[in-house]
DNA sequence: GCGATAGGTAGCCACATGGCTAACCAATCG
DNA sequence: CGATTGGTTAGCCATGTGGCTACCTATCGC
């Protein structure tokens, strides 16, 4: 778990990117060879190449090489480190707003012993 | 929903800087104006607000300026974006993994057919 | 062995990003 | 009013990113 901070910013800016996304998106359905990763799309081999290497240095992706083609497939445990941060956050703030929920009917509580007092 | 794409590239790329996560992280616990969030980093004053309107393009937080003082907020459904896209991605490719178990146990079933009347 | 196929490298370019300083508002305070 | 405080704008710089072309390497099929 080294240096968590550095590998979220490689896995976010991975994400960042429309054309790695559907490539991603595309390694759900199984792993592929890069030709067959590259053909959806119009732009040049070498730089899907850089889109495969993006995300491989992020982990979310892993390739072998046999004989001259290589194959990518998808490495499910990185997007957790993603989901982990966002919902850790998502825990975050949800705590606080029910302390702030709590407090606020714990002020309406208040509100109402004081209207009966003063009735 | 327009343009989704452009909506998660956003999103990820603001949540790709270490900075940035941080202030999320501390505006996860209440909103806060622009002197406060600048104050645990080292960097000077315009770098920080570059951070602060890469999260606001993002839609990940929104101000308000009183006074001289702008205040930062979350936007906590912003989040739910990213989220959705990562455990739409999961969903894909869970359901794959089952599908592939699903035959596995039945290549295993058959096989054993095979076996008992081999003896 | 030779040509076709699959991929990889090198190097270029335009533009985005993340940092800085310096100078500039615009409220507040005394 | 004048100084201070809280932000903001402008502009510079180095580096990173995403695209390209051109060329190179390695295997495969014949």
């Amino acid at each position: 778990m080294a240096n968590q901070s550095a590998q979220l910013d490689g896995v976010f800016h991975a994400l960042s990117d429309p054309t790695r996304r559907a490539v991603l998106q595309r390694l759900g359905k199984g792993a592929a060879p890069v030709s067959e990763l590259a053909e959806p799309f119009e732009m040049a081999l070498p730089s899907l190449i850089k889109h495969l290497k993006v995300l491989e240095d992020a982990g979310l992706v892993k390739s072998e090489k046999e004989g001259r083609v290589r194959t990518y497939e998808l490495v499910p445990k990185k997007f957790a480190t993603a989901e982990r941060w966002l919902s850790d956050q998502r825990a975050l703030w949800e705590s606080r707003l029910d302390r702030l929920d709590t407090y606020l009917h714990a002020l309406e509580a208040e509100e109402q012993t004081k209207a009966k007092r003063r009735s």
